[in-house]
DNA sequence: ACTTGACCTAGAGCTCACTCTAGGATCTAG
DNA sequence: CTAGATCCTAGAGTGAGCTCTAGGTCAAGT
């Protein structure tokens, strides 16, 4: 509840959430299937200003839908590229991983660090 | 620099970095080769606190290399599921560019967000 | 010798993304 | 009607991970 509180009052949603006669949220489909991309452009590391520049192009009306898709085709290649550095990453870790089993397996230290 | 600062301050290296007769850290290339894998560690998403973690089993001296493993390994786990949950973020993005992709080549609108 | 630039320490400051608090209003079940 | 849960707002606090400042030392070039 904290966290739909804080987006909105970071500017994340599409539009201005109505209230109900006592005060509270009313949420519609469109707002909740935003937050599901909304969601997946935070996980895979949209920072909160570049998402709230795509909710401002979307408040703007149409006419910038160009402008919309540069946005997410630049976070699709950011994307993109994360995943192949995570990729490496891997290769590095696992590489750590298998020393360290043959180590443990074997009792041989090769690649293993020992404390000087 | 700063950085380097830093992480000996936090004590992520393996061991006290030495000095020379003027006061500059001295690194050896065991300190290089673990910043590769520190940094892959880091770059991957382990948070400092786990680093560190490492770093004092390493120092503690061996017999705890299966532990070491199994963060190790952990870790590993967590990356190959960063990079699946990234894959999922991907397909959402990915479908969204292409309704936009659709949207300005050809003027429909479906799928695409306007102000209310 | 002197200037310039790279490095030293300790510590303060910053950004980001939350997360919680306080004090109050409203809604729901019994 | 009342108790308790759930929501409201505004604003303060948190934690991770840097990043910079100040005041100084040291080293290399001229």
């Amino acid at each position: 509840m904290h966290a739909i509180r804080f987006f909105e009052r970071e500017g994340l949603f599409l539009r201005d959430i109505p209230r109900n006669a006592g005060g509270r949220r009313v949420f519609e489909r469109q707002d909740v299937e935003w937050l599901g991309l909304c969601n997946r452009l935070r996980e895979s590391g949209m920072p909160l200003a570049r998402i709230r520049r795509f909710v401002e192009l979307v408040r703007a009306g149409t006419g910038n839908e160009s402008e919309r898709l540069q946005l997410l085709r630049e976070h699709e290649a950011e994307v993109r590229a994360k995943i192949d550095d995570l990729h490496a990453c891997l290769a590095v870790i696992h590489g750590k991983v298998a020393t360290y089993e043959r180590h443990v397996a074997e009792g041989t230290a090769a690649g293993v660090w020992s404390p000087t």
